[in-house]
DNA sequence: TCTGGGGTCCTAGGACCC
DNA sequence: TCTGGGGTCCTAGGACCC
């Protein structure tokens, strides 16, 4: 078999579907073919922005997270439909089964993209012969449309993806990187926001090209460590592996809710974070995970948003623990203005079956170990007198 | 007439321990 | 009568992404 890349260099893809959401809907129902069309919440529930919209909407201005009378005004034959995420879900799913007919290293990032790593997948052909492979399956298969890079990491085959939509295929290599991304507004690059570029800017960076230049002193004391990993991807370098595992290895899961009218009593508030525990336990408990720390988090009228959390004493996925902690924490912390928005979420998780197997041992070692050691103390101590038995290491 | 909901990662200060 | 420093945990918030 052929090998068209060196041992010691990847191939990795990045695969980025079209306006995924508004795609799908058109894959339903196909007389929404070629039709300026927004996927939004309702605007009578205060959800009503741009979610995801098809490319002859943004032919005319039509954005994400713009609000619908916005996009009406830009575009007012647009087609608006509300989100229907167990499609969504479904053809995800789809998606990825086909990424994984050509190798097991594939590493969803989200509803709709996900790396691969076809270093070894060579038997499918070139690298391009595979991503053209995909995009005509997944365009054939399941009707939707996708764009793919092509580069020896993440972040360039990240970049690459963005460079051709919708269905385009980009090769990126680490030598076209000078002439291909340096020239680029700083903006442009995957990880640096507007809040970033704006920091960047204060000291002469403009480019991407400016940031693989930049000095990495000053790039560390203005942005910590991100600043210098910036700095190493502005250069097209990312040693970042693709990792399918880690699509199981949650860290968290949240729900929140913007109300339909803000919140101002505390019946209001608590009857809504008991709607959010619900939720929150019965995906917990979907997954068989157990969470040991929760978070709420309120944004007021004015949009202040605050975050509040605490520790669980023991790992719990019941409502009951979930509502009354999280009640506590609104309750605690609210000042009293009208509520916006109230959410939850679960973090530091971790598995059921392990979580009763350290609770077991635990209890063993807090049976068979500790209490008869701290006997043993008590002991000595009414012996010796309790001077013997010292905090910490003596002062020298 | 306004700005959703799901996440991840990083930082920083204070408490506490040794 | 007073002083160090390292490590970890907890909490709050910020930035970013899709």
């Amino acid at each position: 078999m052929k090998r068209y890349y060196p041992k010691n260099g990847r191939v990795i893809l990045h695969v980025d579907m079209n306006s995924f959401y508004a795609s799908v809907e058109m894959a339903y129902d196909p007389s929404l073919k070629g039709k300026p069309l927004a996927i939004a919440g309702d605007p009578k529930q205060r959800k009503g922005i741009v979610v995801t919209c098809s490319y002859e909407a943004r032919k005319f201005g039509v954005k994400t997270t713009m609000p619908i009378w916005e996009a009406k005004k830009r575009c007012p034959e647009l087609i608006v439909k509300p989100p229907n995420f167990d499609r969504y879900r479904t053809l995800s799913q789809a998606i990825f089964n086909i990424l994984r007919e050509y190798t097991h290293l594939v590493e969803p990032v989200s509803i709709d993209e996900g790396y691969m790593d076809i270093t070894e997948s060579y038997e499918w052909g070139t690298p391009i012969e595979i991503a053209e492979d995909i995009q005509k399956r997944l365009q054939n298969e399941l009707d939707l449309p996708s764009s793919i890079g092509i580069a020896p990491n993440k972040f360039l085959a990240k970049m690459a993806s963005n460079m051709k939509k919708p269905m385009g295929i980009t090769i990126l290599r680490k030598r076209d990187v000078p002439v291909r991304l340096w020239p680029l507004p700083v903006e442009e690059m995957h990880g640096v926001g507007e809040k970033t570029a704006a920091k960047l800017r204060t000291i002469g960076i403009q480019t991407i090209g400016d940031l693989a230049k930049a000095n990495d002193i000053q790039l560390r004391s203005l942005l910590g460590i991100i600043g210098v990993r910036l700095r190493e991807r502005a250069n097209g370098r990312d040693d970042r592996k693709v990792d399918p595992e880690s699509v199981n290895e949650r860290k968290s899961i949240g729900n929140s809710m913007t109300l339909p009218q803000d919140a101002e009593s505390e019946e209001e508030l608590s009857e809504v974070t008991h709607k959010l525990a619900e939720k929150v336990s019965s995906r917990l408990k979907e997954r068989g995970l157990l969470t040991t720390h929760l978070s709420v988090m309120i944004r007021f009228r004015n949009r202040h948003t605050i975050t509040r959390s605490k520790k669980l004493d023991s790992p719990t996925d019941s409502v009951g623990d979930i509502q009354r902690i999280s009640r506590a924490l609104v309750l605690e912390h609210w000042n009293g203005t009208p509520v916006r928005l109230l959410g939850i979420t679960a973090q530091d998780l971790v598995e059921k079956e392990e979580a009763y197997k350290q609770l077991d041992l635990f209890t063993y070692q807090k049976e068979a170990k500790i209490e008869p050691l701290l006997e043993t103390m008590e002991k000595l101590k009414e012996k010796f007198g309790s001077q013997i038995i010292q905090k910490g290491f003596p002062r020298s």
